[in-house]
RNA sequence: CGGGGCGUGGCUCAGCCCGGUUAGAGCGCCUGGUUCGGGACCAGGAGGUCGGAGGUUCGAAUCCUCUCGCCCCGACCA
């Protein structure tokens, strides 16, 4: 069976992936490998039923495609070197584990869907992929295989993948809402640009690797990557001083300087500078904000590093913590916020020297400005009055318009009405299964252990002998077992010989959402107990009104 | 790929710096007995290539070299 452990696992840091090697859900086989043990496969099993049931809702039909694949299919869309080292290749022959399947289905889709006639399609699987992942962590959330439930449909136009499109983001709304998951959509639609080419389901975690900014007012969602915010730029002051120099010893960080100077972080303008195609160009912020490196490159078109060092030294004659605009040497830019700002201080590029009196419009040529800020919690949202939250989050789930990229390269043609040939129009779709699960249990615990969420627990009942010497209890529990096995409520019944603290114990880790107890002065009332896991609560119940009451919780 | 940490019974770890009996503890496991509503107790017992290879030494868990694996931070991430 499954083993259970109240010792922290050392090498877990995350409460899913704690939890989940806790309570015998998984076993780690090796980085970022594991199995699934019979406690957490049963979870498995559930999304997976509740990911079928929605797929065919919207007349999906379920495949199930090699996950070793004849790696010239892969050269065909050339993802062998777009994925590079993320592919895993076999040795002794010429092919590859699957990272994923938009190949594997268009080379289906070319030999089948020859006619307008056979569209639309959408055509899904739940299989295990494959990523060569550099760093595999937080247990089940980033692995070199996983499950992922991965659709494709197949249009004969842009209006029937928008279509489908819409079919998908409906029904992953419905599974995600059936698995309990609070969530919150990423769009490109929640971005500056518009329109719908894909959109993420998220959930909040601090396991999460993207970092996005959330308005849970009116929904605005966004990577902090493109997220926007409404902030004020500063306030021109009506008289502009002249420009002076001041010494201060030691000064590196504009906390440093305004406790120097006893001004407020509005007042200073921070220099960062970047390398772009070989060139320094020196990025200016107001106060603390921080330089968005997306938005950056954005702006110039093409990568950008900060500069190094030494580098520094070089560029600007002084180190960093002491550099500005005033005779910079090399292309300024500066944030929004630092528009028309005067009375500014930043660095004078000589150490421990700073500059006063920088007048943006008078003192600076040729400065370009952008927004280039990283939004930060608690700044104004801009689709809305309200506020934003910056916080880590978990990708559980992507719906992505492909278009004809696939259908191109692989040369998936159809004929239409005309008798003309076009590329089929597709759309990819995946859920991370895993990701469900440890998403669920990163929302759904307390200090004891895992809370399920019925839809998805391993078991609904989890039945608990005391004293199992005693015949009486055995027969009780095995009736019980019986009876709610008849009714089809799954039940788990511990009936290990140890005693009692160990089992409530275990049951409130392994979280399921009833708990019925069986002990010897209760049932010479005829009477056992019924614990409710999410509130803690107790209470007595008569035997033979067991049954019906446990349906009536489970509702 | 860069930085840091760790590999010792099933699990968590001590021992290593400063080499020297038969490598320890707690938990778990097995046998017998007592106990039985929030992690009981008594008695007995089993279980370890000290991650691996090589080297130094009379002698290596301990020192040296290489190697494999795992975790964390960073880089990367369709």
């Amino acid at each position: 069976m499954f083993q259970l452990s109240k010792k922290l696992p050392n090498d877990a840091v995350v409460a899913s992936h704690i939890l989940m090697l806790r309570s015998g859900m998984v076993r780690m086989l090796s980085a970022g490998i594991y199995s699934f043990l019979p406690l957490g496969y049963r979870v498995i099993r559930k999304i997976s039923e509740i990911i079928r049931e929605e797929m065919d809702a919207i007349g999906g039909q379920e495949f199930h495609l090699p996950a070793l694949n004849p790696k010239e299919v892969w050269e065909e869309t050339n993802r062998v070197a777009a994925f590079g080292d993320t592919l895993f290749q076999i040795k002794n022959r010429e092919y590859v584990l699957a990272p994923t399947h938009e190949e594997i289905m268009t080379f289906h889709a070319r030999n089948v869907v020859k006619s307008y006639k056979d569209m639309p399609q959408i055509w899904y699987q739940i299989q295990t992929k494959f990523r060569n992942e550099p760093r595999p962590r937080s247990g089940v959330i980033r692995g070199r295989q996983f499950l992922m439930k991965d659709a494709y449909s197949f249009d004969t136009s842009w209006e029937g993948l928008d279509n489908s499109y819409d079919l998908h983001d409906k029904a992953y709304r419905r599974i995600f809402d059936r698995c309990g998951l609070k969530y919150f959509v990423v769009g490109a639609s929640s971005g500056a640009m518009g329109g719908t080419g894909s959109e993420e389901f998220m959930v909040k975690s601090s396991a999460g690797e993207d970092t996005v900014a959330y308005c849970k007012s009116c929904g605005y969602a966004a990577n902090v990557e493109v997220a926007v915010s409404r902030v004020n730029g500063v306030e021109r002051d009506s008289e502009s001083k002249s420009i002076f120099e001041i010494s201060t010893p030691d000064v590196k960080s504009i906390d440093e300087l305004c406790e120097f100077l006893k001004i407020d972080e509005t007042q200073c303008a921070k220099s960062r500078v970047y390398i772009h195609n070989e060139k320094p160009i020196l990025v200016l912020m107001l106060g603390n904000d921080e330089v968005n490196e997306t938005k950056l490159e954005k702006v110039l078109g093409g990568a950008v590093r900060p500069a190094h060092p030494d580098e520094l030294k070089e560029i600007s004659g002084a180190d960093a913590g002491s550099i500005g605009p005033v005779g910079f040497n090399g292309r300024i830019i500066a944030d929004n916020r630092l528009k028309n700002a005067n009375n500014m201080f930043s660095g004078a590029n000589k150490n421990d020297y700073h500059i006063g009196g920088i007048d943006f419009n008078r003192d600076i040529t040729n400065v370009e400005y952008s927004d280039f800020r990283i939004v930060k919690s608690g700044e104004g949202c801009p689709n809305c009055e309200k506020h934003l939250e910056v916080f880590p989050a978990i990708e559980l789930g992507h719906i992505f318009k492909l278009g004809t990229k696939y259908s191109d390269s692989m040369r998936a043609f159809f004929t239409d009405e005309k008798g003309e040939e076009h590329p089929i129009i597709m759309g990819s779709y995946g859920i991370g299964v895993e990701r469900v699960m440890a998403c669920s249990i990163e929302q759904n615990h307390d200090a004891n252990g895992i809370v399920w969420d019925k839809a998805i627990a391993p078991f609904l009942v989890h039945l608990i002998g005391l004293n199992l010497k005693k015949q009486d209890i055995v027969d009780t529990c095995e009736k019980i077992y019986n009876d709610l096995n008849q009714a089809k409520i799954d039940v788990l019944f511990d009936d290990r010989d140890v005693t009692a603290g160990f089992k409530f114990n275990d049951a409130d880790l392994l979280g399921m959402p009833l708990q019925i107890v069986v002990g010897e002065k209760k049932l010479k009332e005829n009477k056992c107990e019924i614990k409710i896991r999410k509130t803690g609560e107790r209470f007595d119940i008569v035997l033979n009104e067991l049954q019906n009451k446990i349906k009536e919780l489970l509702q």
